[in-house]
DNA sequence: GCTCGATGTATCGCGCCGATACATACGGGA
DNA sequence: TCCCGTATGTATCGGCGCGATACATCGAGC
């Protein structure tokens, strides 16, 4: 997940780590923070994986590197921005991809929002019936959190709901305007791919 | 902080593994899950710190072991259920904290929710001024997303805030039904504070 | 001249997750 | 009757990310 934001902010212009961090916790906000400790072991591997590259202006005592991202480091960011299956949809991966929304195509835009609705949704489903009946005997405090907790998922999923209408209606909007930009848009250069997904069977075919 | 829900779920009944993570689950409801990729391990830990005993109650091919707290366990935990400064208004600390309030003491409740309270407040203000103003070009959902956090964070505020209402409304009753009774539990041994339980409503426990 | 907070890079131990492996019990449909 | 899927049950392994910690420089204000 952090492999994926620090490719997404590289992807925009080179940084250094202290700089890296700031715009990755403005950009995530209050929904994630990453600390030195994750972010510089995972420069490192990036940089083994060589997707970025680390440019040292050591200057004498000050010394700051600059990292960059590399041409695999751009494909590995197109691919996971391509990525709009179960993956996409866990809690943490969810966030990410979401920030990174305006760079990713509008058909895996739907698909990351559909599916993630349709998780909490299994997920509301599942704690509805707990927190309706007493399990065993329940204090105050454990139904309170439960009661609140349930409230929280079905705050989240009123809000997909919302941004799927709007999705929904910027697409027609888009369409009705020029129909032929659309899909030009979607043939355009190899980093388009993205959009280019099988039409996958009908949500969630994999309901453990 | 799984150590801790361990100990408190071992506290009511010896259990194994597999039923001590579904109550352990539930207990959490929507707010974490644990897996046994951290259950297992931080048992053995937990015996290595001799707060558990396990006991394989093992039958031939069918294998069960039951894990019982110690004596050593039971005094971690009342430890840990006294523990209100700052590392129990982290996060995930506080949802544990939170599952165990019942068996807390008044005294430490109320400083937890207050402390959990500040440190949101805290949170709502360094994130009230990024959404607000423009920081450099931000996207639809950029701007959406930190929309929605700082509104969970405004709500996590709301809920903490009935509950050291309801909290204080509780003590006071209590102080005016038995003045004495209150200060002398609290000051009785460290087990007695869990009976101090506010008289909760016979809401009828159905079972399931 | 000195301290303090921001800037800056980096490591280490360890908690926890997800994947994986393996084994038994049991109910129901072929 | 046999097999299959699901629940029950225990356990390990690689790897990610956190919190603590250690340094070092720089500008601002006292």
């Amino acid at each position: 997940m952090l492999e994926f934001a620090v490719l997404g902010l590289l992807a925009e212009s080179p940084l250094h780590g202290y700089e890296l961090r700031k715009r990755l916790n403005a950009l995530l906000g209050t929904f994630r923070a990453f600390s030195y400790g994750s972010l510089y072991p995972t420069l490192r591997r990036m940089q083994a994986s060589g997707w970025v590259t680390a440019d040292a202006g050591g200057r004498g005592g000050q010394r700051k590197v600059v990292y960059s991202l590399a041409a695999e480091g751009k494909e590995r960011f197109a691919e996971l921005l391509g990525e709009a299956g179960p993956s996409a949809w866990e809690d943490e991966a969810f966030g990410v991809h979401f920030a990174f929304f305006s760079k990713t195509a509008p058909e895996a835009r739907m698909r990351i929002l559909e599916g993630r609705r349709i998780r909490l949704e299994e997920k509301r489903e599942r704690f509805r019936g707990t927190v309706g009946r007493a399990r065993e005997r329940v204090d105050r405090y454990t139904t309170e959190m439960h009661r609140h907790g349930l409230e929280s998922v079905e705050r989240e999923v009123r809000w997909l709901t919302e941004l799927i209408e709007t999705e929904r209606s910027i697409s027609s909007e888009a369409a009705a305007a020029a129909p032929e930009a659309l899909t030009a848009a979607v043939e355009a250069e190899p980093e388009a791919r993205l959009s280019l997904q099988p039409p996958v069977p009908p949500t969630a075919a994999e309901a453990t």
